[in-house]
DNA sequence: GCAGTTCTGTGCGTTAGCGCACACAACGAA
DNA sequence: TTCGTTGTGTGCGCTAACGCACAGAACTGC
């Protein structure tokens, strides 16, 4: 490996979303709290079932939310990047969840421990509703998950996936594997590789051992299923955020 | 129709169990704002992207949260009976969601207008938490819907579609039509018709134009998937209530 | 340069589920 | 009773995706 993908410039809290969008005395307030931790490739933010201790706001990077049934098949839930934060049963109140959060794309974050957070969350200001709200979005990536799931081919899927990863990247280029994506689309990879190579085939897409280049987003955005716009659309109204530190310079 | 199947004892607002366990003070709180509604079958509680205005907690009956697409076709996402709430984006802070709410069991329920609930739900006590940790199954069983979708078969899917019904009504017999259920688990038909008579050739089920009796649910157990256990033990988990006023005499 | 590993391509046969077309049985109202 | 409606059974060709088995290409370490 030449570099590790996460040795990209450090980002200030404010590169979450979140964070960016807290009033500045809420954010004065976390500041001192917050903690910065690399995201490494493949690291399990949580456990299925295991207590959490903090909550991550990531700043770059990809986070999955995978659920791994008892024969090893398993299936992507939703993702993360630096527009949300992972851990949310922390404030939920229940503490765990059935699935597992895995690091897809190299990053950072910053953690903030269970505590803190609760203490914070039950102050009921800004920060409740926008840990609320990003839930609310979250909620909906599910349920079009399951959706597409159910309805759109393997290709579609690949698509909404390829889509949903750039929206949380700084580049166009996606590092991952057909084997790893076919993991967190639930499907073979022989699929995710015949898929992958007809996108290539007509220009949208360019890829080379682990490298995903994406070159003709429009074409994809035709091809990709309903299920991405109702997601974005979604997150786009969920989550237009007021004047946090991180946009109060006009 | 002989008789409306929503003709049942009406229930007092503790049938429901978020309310139930509600602490007396707070639950006298909310009483007077209560306000019964019946919930006839098909009814649509709430329409994609349109304002919501009251919560609803059933007491009776089953509502399924419903994504329909652009071509027509459907999928279930969740559903819930008297252990929930419909309408969870309004306290989120969303006010809408893109799925559909609909009756598929006909019931009744108290409803509550969002300017009580979300000023009930900011005093940040019991009905928060309960409201928090009902959310948080919920999107348990939106995720276990998008791994259920993607890798087990009608058959299976069907098992678990029963028993989440069955744990939401007070007998062992559901009235639906199997093209109804194909459109909750988003398939075919005759893909009901056909895992539905292998159940009934087993003896798990007996079902006669529209209306299912379980007979073996122990059986049907042994079918189903993991994602039903799943779903169960987490709801389970997180809505072991304490002592409110449906639970307070010993 | 060579050996081992990782990633991708391809070619089978198999299967679950689809779409369609109809037959038929049960029920409800006239 | 009769007729329309609603719900279920069945058959048949078709396709997407599966499981498996390899082959070859690309990169890594020695």
């Amino acid at each position: 490996m030449p570099a590790t993908p996460a040795a990209t410039t450090p980002q200030p809290p404010t590169g979450n979303l979140l964070l960016a969008a807290l009033s500045p005395p809420d954010y004065e307030r976390l500041l001192p709290h917050l903690e910065p931790v690399a995201l490494p490739l493949g690291w399990a933010v949580y456990e299925p079932g295991r207590r959490m201790t903090h909550v991550y706001f990531p700043t770059e990077g990809i986070v999955s939310l995978l659920y791994v049934m008892e024969n090893g098949a398993s299936a992507e839930i939703a993702v993360t990047g630096n527009e949300g934060l992972v851990g949310i049963s922390l404030f939920m109140g229940g503490e765990s969840t059935p699935s597992r959060a895995i690091v897809q794309s190299a990053g950072h974050a910053y953690r903030l421990g269970a505590d803190i957070l609760r203490r914070e969350f039950e102050r009921g200001g800004d920060l409740q509703h926008l840990l609320l709200r990003y839930t609310q979005a979250l909620i909906t990536q599910m349920a079009q998950t399951a959706v597409c799931n159910r309805h759109h081919t393997v290709e579609q899927q690949l698509c909404r996936w390829l889509l949903l990863s750039l929206d949380r990247l700084p580049a166009n280029k996606i590092r991952m594997t057909q084997e790893l994506i076919a993991n967190m689309l639930g499907v073979r990879r022989e699929g995710v590789t015949e898929a992958a190579g007809r996108l290539q085939e007509a220009g949208l897409i360019h890829y080379h051992r682990g490298e995903i280049t994406v070159l003709d987003r429009p074409k994809l955005e035709q091809r990709v299923c309903e299920c991405y716009a109702v997601v974005k659309r979604e997150s786009d109204r969920l989550l237009q955020y007021g004047n946090g530190p991180g946009n109060a310079h006009p």
